[in-house]
DNA sequence: TCACAATGAACAA
DNA sequence: TGTTCCTTGTGAC
């Protein structure tokens, strides 16, 4: 699943094939056939990301909207390509042959909700939680709301909205992190491993950090997403040797600290990690590390 | 074959 | 807090 570095990555792959161009939009699936029609023959001229949204800017102010939720993923393919962006697809993103690539564009595979197309790219979106037509005012409102993005804002706008939003809320902190209102981009997987790179009680209220914590998550969060927009990959772990890290990039066994980690020994103090059920989502994150000495009383 | 998980969030109550 | 939605791959039978 898509956290933020994804939909920047998204964002980037359609600034690089579709912007400037006149594009094809149907919906093979037929959910969203209306949202096509508007936007078929018209041309893309920008797309950006705000934490995990996408804003997709066509001419005469139409903005397609995606979010990606869990499931959703973007598969591109070209005449010489084919990858996938989203939620894992690892069989999918191994598996043409050139065969397949050179029939082009292939038959839409799948649940397709929009296939958007130029003469040698085509773009396929399957299992999005959101994706609609709406105006650029729509956009701004959305923009609006959500919070801070390392790559959309400057670092002192940023850390200042960061610092804001945290201090209005008494939420775990565990769940403020998740909360796109308050920090854009960080999900599941992000949330445990910073939580755990500052040694913080994921149940702490999140007014209750100092201000020196709240600028260390704001710099860290930039350097992790810069990283994973980098390498389309979510690397948390700052102990390994270049060499591991290098790894790391392949082998997710060795890519967290916590992160569906649970019972298995802490890379640092070697005590298990523990998981929890937190909003219906789950929390990995070790109680030796990061829970106070005295010990937090479990519900 | 089938239940279930998965990097998410909107909505009702 | 609980329910619902979206799609696909995996692993248990």
């Amino acid at each position: 699943m898509p956290e933020g570095h994804t939909v920047h990555r998204v964002a980037r792959h359609f600034r690089d094939e579709f912007v400037g161009h006149k594009v094809t939009v149907i919906s093979p699936q037929g959910r969203f056939s209306q949202g096509a029609q508007t936007l078929d023959g018209l041309t893309i001229v920008d797309a950006t990301a705000v934490g995990k949204q996408l804003f997709v800017t066509f001419e005469h102010g139409w903005v397609l909207r995606v979010h990606l939720g869990i499931y959703g993923a973007w598969t591109f393919i070209s005449r010489a390509r084919h990858h996938s962006m989203g939620a894992p697809r690892a069989s999918r993103e191994e598996g043409m042959n050139e065969s397949e690539v050179a029939d082009f564009p292939p038959e839409p595979v799948g649940q397709v909700r929009v296939r958007i197309a130029t003469d040698d790219v085509v773009a396929d979106l399957r299992g999005p939680t959101a994706c609609e037509v709406i105006t650029e005012e729509d956009a701004q409102a959305i923009r609006d709301t959500l919070g801070p993005d390392p790559l959309v804002h400057s670092p002192a706008k940023g850390l200042k909205r960061f610092r804001e939003r945290m201090a209005g809320t008494k939420t775990p902190v565990a769940l403020a992190l998740m909360n796109q209102n308050i920090v854009a981009g960080i999900g599941n997987v992000y949330r445990a491993e910073i939580l755990f790179r500052h040694r913080l009680d994921p149940y702490a209220p999140a007014n209750s950090l100092p201000d020196d914590v709240i600028d260390a998550l704001w710099k860290d969060w930039t350097k992790l997403l810069k990283d994973g927009v980098k390498t389309g990959v979510m690397r948390t772990r700052s102990d390994l040797t270049a060499a591991q890290r290098t790894r790391s990039l392949r082998n997710p066994r060795i890519r967290y600290y916590v992160y569906k980690r649970q019972g298995k020994a802490c890379r640092v103090c070697h005590m298990p990690v523990a998981i929890a059920e937190m909003a219906s989502r789950k929390l990995y994150y070790c109680p030796h590390c990061q829970v106070e000495p005295v010990g937090r009383i479990s519900a």
